[in-house]
DNA sequence: AGAGTTTTGTA
DNA sequence: ACAAAACTC
């Protein structure tokens, strides 16, 4: 437990939180911080459409962020706090856009939760720069980690980079000690003072009405406020962390079986702060005992997973060359990877005539989301099976995941890809049909995605005869993983 | 959070 | 004859 706060200071007149993948009113550090040191209050959102895109950002997780945030607006007003909204090509123009603001606004202090990839810390790190200089108190706060990154250094002062030494070291940093959720900001007194709206130099307009959508995201939310099937927002988030409570304590036995919806699903709501990491933590802990291990086990496998979420955060705050298109381990970039637009095409679409892989990927297009384990078969099967440079699918993830993440994306395809560290050895190779058979054995979830194979029986579903309206295998898996395994022996040092 | 084959252990 | 363990890639 912490110790007890001291009464709030109210130091300055007017401060600003900027809002990014934090979108969520409870337990947010820099919107607490901020309430609690200013007298008065708004936040600003600074949506940047072009880099997010030259970073493979899609639409799915641009509209669910945009929807949650739209949510949110509606829950700062009702505590006197305005959101500004601001459309902006890229990062690099962030800096000159924010000093404007804090001028044109009479700000004092600027509050932000700290975002760990490479682009992200450049743009906040000039941002910091410039408003210090303009005479500004600028406050950075760890809030997407339960440990800000590099607070978790092997004994040598190194970051981990095996993720059971660095789970036992994180465990043992922190004992069963509570990750206490904060409350939300009070209510400010007033939002009168505040203007509608800022009119900044280069047709920069600041507007308190969030678009639906911005230029070339055409996603917008269905009759019932859903994108792709998920209800964006905070109390949606919420729902589902309660919902998933009631069915943890079967997490373990039943998480590996896409048919079954035993996964929390909370990864879009993560993703965009809807929800906070320590609001699951604390709900596991809860089931759990009141500490890592020994009550559920559904729970304690659970916290398993939102630990490898927070390895993968801490190594991308780490490693800069994770963040740019780089493999951890360099020696990898001698794999003779291929660039085979077809073959390629065939896996996205999900039309390579290999049942799980196609299920999977035609639930990702269709739902924006993945079941874990399915990541890692279709990742394998495009790195391992198709040899197909593990950086054209990790974009495809970012393109169309509605839970899009730079860290843990990247870190299960450098994982797949036997490119990362404390990644999968290259010579274990998933077979998808095996994967099929054990972990889809009745092929529930196959004709869930593939409709064309609904009426074969569970034996030759997973590895169907030849067929009119689906097609033969784009490969022959036994070979290709041979030819993969003699890939990857032929270079040294891995 | 591998898969395939061979060896060993038990009847 | 079969399963579990032990190797290999």
């Amino acid at each position: 437990m912490g110790n007890p706060e001291p009464k709030p200071l109210k130091r300055f007149r007017r401060g600003l939180v900027w809002l990014r993948n934090d979108l969520r009113l409870n337990d947010n550090t820099a919107l607490y911080r901020g309430a609690q040191s200013c007298r008065e209050l708004a936040a600003v959102f600074i949506a940047c459409p072009i880099s997010w895109q030259e970073q493979d950002e899609g639409e799915p997780v641009v509209a669910f962020r945009l929807a949650c945030l739209r949510e949110l607006q509606q829950r700062l007003a009702e505590r006197n706090i305005p959101l500004y909204f601001l459309e902006i090509a890229r990062f690099q123009q962030v800096p000159r856009a924010m000093e404007e603001i804090v001028h044109k606004l009479e700000i004092e202090a600027l509050f932000a939760n700290s975002e760990y990839p490479y682009n992200e810390q450049r743009r906040d790190d000039a941002v910091r720069t410039a408003l210090k200089n303009a005479g500004l108190q600028v406050e950075f706060c760890s809030d997407r980690t339960l440990l800000p990154p590099g607070a978790v250094k092997t004994g040598g002062g190194e970051t981990y980079k095996v993720f059971t030494p660095f789970k036992r070291a994180f465990v043992a940093r922190c004992g069963s000690d509570y990750f206490a959720p904060l409350p939300p900001p009070r209510k400010m007194e007033t939002a009168a003072g505040w203007p509608r709206w800022i009119q900044l130099a280069e047709q920069h307009n600041l507007v308190r009405t969030i678009p639906g959508k911005l230029p070339g995201y055409e996603l917008t939310p269905d009759r019932n406020g859903r994108l792709l099937g998920w209800m964006p927002g905070e109390k949606a988030g919420a729902r589902h962390l309660r919902a998933f409570r009631e069915k943890i304590g079967r997490y373990a036995l039943e998480r590996d079986f896409p048919a079954k919806d035993a996964t929390s699903r909370l990864s879009p709501y993560l993703n965009c702060g809807a929800v906070s990491i320590r609001q699951c933590v604390q709900m596991a802990f809860a089931e759990n005992g009141g500490g890592w291990s020994g009550g559920n086990q559904g729970a304690e496998c659970w916290l398993g997973e939102l630990l490898w979420r927070e390895f993968y955060t801490h190594l991308i705050a780490a490693f800069p060359r994770l963040s740019m298109h780089k493999p951890f381990k360099p020696d990898t970039d001698r794999v003779p990877w291929k660039y085979d637009a077809q073959l390629f095409r065939s896996w996205c679409e999900g039309t390579t005539g290999v049942p799980i892989v196609d299920a999977a990927m035609r639930q990702l297009n269709e739902t924006g989301w993945m079941h874990n384990r399915l990541r890692m078969v279709v990742a394998s099967f495009l790195t391992k099976n198709l040899l197909i440079d593990w950086r054209w699918g990790e974009r495809y993830f970012m393109q169309r995941l509605i839970d899009a993440d730079l860290a843990a994306n990247n870190g299960g395809w450098q994982w797949a890809a036997s490119t990362g560290t404390d990644s999968v050895p290259y010579f274990r190779v998933f077979n998808p049909y095996s994967q099929s058979k054990r972990f889809d054995r009745h092929g529930e979830f196959i004709r869930r995605f593939v409709p064309e194979l609904r009426h074969l029986s569970e034996k030759a579903i997973h590895c169907p005869p030849p067929l009119d309206g689906y097609p033969a295998p784009v490969c022959d898996v036994a070979q290709s993983r041979d030819q993969a395994i003699a890939a990857f022996a032929g270079l040294r040092n891995l």
